[in-house]
DNA sequence: AGTTTACGTCAGCCTTGTTGACATTCCAAG
DNA sequence: CTTGGAATGTCAACAAGGCTGACGTAAACT
């Protein structure tokens, strides 16, 4: 029943487990954006737009090369979507004080509201994911996740959970 | 300790305990296509291809319509894709025996060589996460993903998981 | 015979990513 | 004080990969 080479049973490697594992990454991400894409689709906006307004409410003051670093964009393509969610008045860009180069990014109530839409709605599939799971299994979702990620993006992750908690 | 209303303790269901999730998925997401993608970059192909490629693999011999039902996009986006894929000798088309409107995808030899190369690669990143994680872990990754996906989406995710197994 | 289905294709549009080039503003080191 | 580099913004051009709408063809169904 064990692998005789470490005394574990290590059936859950095997490349055909592995592949269900890639596929259900597939499946249930489409599962994880649909809402609010549904949402974003009424307006000019997109997953760009969401995933800003999601960053700068998570850590309200953050500088636009921070910002790029958690996207992984460049900052052409952060630059438009931050651009209009300024002109439509949902973020406000204020200039450093300490260091006058650097823009400090916050949500206006605009801003908020559009984003408690979005992750109400987000959170709502999520909630309903984890309930149906249980506490367990959200656990072993959280483990495998985060040895998933690349080591920076891991350090990000780590930084933004503790901010947050 | 445990909720009064039910008897359970579900603090794995707070909103912050759900944010963290949702970045999770996030960042998770990120590092899963990140390899792939540095191989395809290399060519002429992109996410879309290798998606094709995977599941036509996956399901030798499906349709185009099917093959449009599991990407969830529409014919005129997966036929630019396909098209350049088959130009490239790396898809089969044939015309099905039955029913002659049908179009049955196969992987040539050098499509199975490419969705080995970029499968490789994936399923190394996911089996050092499984195996960093543990198999309960990887248990419950499993079944969150699986509560997070759309009702349609999980049946053929399922589906997929019984022929291959 | 007429309708529906499966597929392909042309044309055009949008979002969101990319690179490259260049201006500005400011901090900091020399 | 000057100069180099960092942070930001902006213009232009381009590509991938979504989308809609329209049209055509062949096969199958009724």
């Amino acid at each position: 029943m064990s692998d005789p080479s470490t005394g574990e049973n290590l059936l859950f490697l095997t490349d055909e487990q592995l592949r269900q594992g890639i596929e259900a990454m597939f499946f249930a991400y489409r599962g994880f954006t649909a809402d609010p894409d549904r949402i974003l689709a009424d307006m000019a906006y997109g997953r760009a737009h969401h995933r800003a307004i999601h960053f700068i409410n998570r850590a309200p003051g953050t500088t636009v090369n921070n910002l790029l670093a958690i996207l992984g964009v460049t900052k052409q393509s952060l630059n438009r979507v931050l651009r209009t969610l300024i002109e439509d008045g949902l973020v406000e860009s204020r200039v450093g004080s300490s260091d006058k180069r650097e823009r400090h990014l916050y949500l206006t109530d605009a801003g908020r509201a559009l984003e408690q839409r979005l992750s109400d709605a987000q959170r709502a599939r999520m909630r309903a994911a984890y309930r149906a799971a249980g506490p367990q299994a959200v656990a072993g979702f959280r483990q495998v996740l985060e040895a998933m990620m690349d080591p920076d993006m891991r350090r990000r992750y780590q930084a933004l959970k503790e901010s947050g908690a």
